[in-house]
DNA sequence: TCTAACGTTGACGTTAACGTTAATATGTAG
DNA sequence: CTACATATTAACGTTAACGTCAACGTTAGA
């Protein structure tokens, strides 16, 4: 299994090494292996990871706090799948799926406000370009 | 003209008092008016504007500075339109408006940018959750 | 007119999200 | 094995976006 270090993970994520360690450090992210002398051994699948959390970053603007929270409950389920199984009482699993499905649920919530809102601004802007354009045609030069 | 004083536009608003002159002072809102003792005096206006600078803020996660950016082009679009109504010249009124037409196809394009990942993420969230309540139907006790 | 409630301007405090620097250990090319 | 680039932790610095407090002036109602 082929590892990365740091430096690579910088240039491939676009992060500086002191944001990966950072995002380590509040569990944004799962800690590494190190190497015997203590360096940081990455996997694909932490930058795959890193990705996600560019984009909630970016693109939706969440709080690194709030991204957490979204993280957690993928994390559960898919990467932690295993941990997951460790817990023997069908009670406890059942809780644990239930609150994930909770957070899922605002969480969704969240986002189609969002698209909504958007989409409000997104119509004012294509009503006034079409303005715009019935202006353009009535003053461009008809053949 | 009915004026409101800075505690009507934070209730109005929901921000608070620090955040509304904080906005001012950064030059997020036109300074209003004031009383001859120095008071503030807002018009329906600024409450309007704040209302979009939050949409900005809590909507598109924009910064504060990105909102500034994205006013002054949406000041440039209502200055562009009293320009035009100025201008005599149909030729320069044609390149105007197609001015205004790029303005919007951009910031157009932003928004559908925005949207498409969000639309990602977000089934992203419901692959997982969907996942989520195929194990709470597994566990749940059947009759 | 008096006074309580509200407004004003500094100015320092706080938190998130990193940047920067220093002192030191590690990895690797020759 | 040496040298040099790169890694580590620890700690203090920085910027945005406000919160909070003090000291003081303004407004509005009884």
């Amino acid at each position: 299994m082929s590892t990365y270090k740091i430096d690579d993970v910088a240039r491939e994520t676009g992060l500086t090494k002191r944001t990966i360690r950072y995002y380590e450090e509040i569990g944004l992210m799962p800690a590494p292996e190190r190497s015997d002398g203590g360096t940081r051994r990455y996997t694909r699948e932490h930058i795959d990871h890193l990705r996600r959390v560019i984009d909630a970053r970016d693109v939706l603007g969440f709080s690194l706090q709030e991204i957490q929270e979204y993280l957690i409950s993928a994390q559960e389920l898919t990467g932690q799948r295993e941990l997951y199984r460790q817990i023997q009482d069908p009670a406890e699993q059942l809780g644990k799926l239930r609150e994930m499905d909770v957070t899922l649920d605002a969480q969704l919530r969240k986002l189609d406000e969002k698209i909504g809102k958007i989409l409000a601004l997104k119509k004012d802007l294509t009503e006034l370009q079409e303005r715009v354009r019935g202006g353009i045609d009535r003053l461009e030069p008809k053949d």
